[in-house]
DNA sequence: CTGCAAGTTAAAGCGCACTTCAGATCAAGG
DNA sequence: CCTTGATCTGAAGTGCGCTTTAACTTGCAG
């Protein structure tokens, strides 16, 4: 029936559009074999890539870090569950530091703004950005570590 | 001392660029008075906005949706206490759901991919996706809220 | 064998959230 | 005063994660 499928298969089953397909390939996140014709044909482990690449995204992983941690995996053999297992548990531990990184958050909004005092100085969300005033450029993103930044700020 | 902010002050006491600040007046988040001489000169409240602006994004909030956010407070007298908390509120919320979304995504990444059966066919991480492979365009960035929002900037 | 959907490529485009640049002006300490 | 660093503007550039376009080829149902 199908040993492989086709990129259309694919793109059905993973709900990844083909072009985004063809872009993760580009990207060394996936791999595909050729037809004689030069058609792309998908071994059914690509999907279990796919879906990891989509719920690694979902969490906020940049692309370029969900082909390291793809990286791990053997590239000689189809991955065994094994080694999914392996990939799985270091994601979760990621799972688990954003969703106390989270909550931490929310207790915080709740604490600083929620109850009205605003006393944004000494708010721990508040605060780090204190400490990013020094940084870098580029898009600063989310999820940073709780910084214990000891907070120092005007009278 | 500091009756306002010039943008630098601001900058550094939000940890926020000045380039980012001019950017997010230009989007309505923000407002600036002037100096006779044209120089931004901030209120201090606008720290508090600000404030608000980063910690939003940190939950994967657009631009757009933090100025709709904002575009609550009252734009004639500075917004009260409780007209943050209202605020605050409403964005609890939005990270309880967030949370739940993540602690959901956790669970399941280990039941589907870390227990090794793999049966994504049947994942609930997995199967929304099918219901995205219609969606539109842009860049799918993590954290969007289940939303009832008829917009399709989704997933 | 034919017709047509589905696939191929490279290159360009897009939306977001900014940053960088150039060239000019402002503000304030010495 | 004068210099020096902060600020101003508009336009262009950047990086990510794709999509779209154009021009062409494959592959399978009939």
């Amino acid at each position: 029936m199908h040993e492989s499928l086709t990129i259309g298969d694919l793109a059905a089953r993973s709900g990844v559009a083909p072009s985004a397909l063809r872009y993760y390939e580009r990207l060394g996140l996936i791999r595909a074999g050729r037809t004689t014709g030069n058609q792309r044909r998908y071994e059914r482990s690509e999907l279990r890539r796919v879906s990891f690449i989509r719920i690694a995204q979902q969490v906020g992983v940049s692309l370029e870090e969900i082909r390291e941690a793809l990286d791990s995996l053997p590239e000689s053999r189809t991955p065994s569950k094994g080694d999914w297992a392996q990939l799985s548990a270091r994601w979760r531990s990621r799972l688990d530091e954003k969703i106390g990184l989270l909550t931490r958050l929310r207790d915080d909004l709740t604490g600083c703004i929620g109850c009205g005092c605003l006393s944004l100085q000494r708010c721990s969300l508040y605060n780090p950005a204190d400490a990013l005033a020094a940084e870098g450029a580029g898009p600063r993103i989310l999820l940073r570590a709780p910084a214990p930044v000891p907070a120092r700020t005007e009278s």
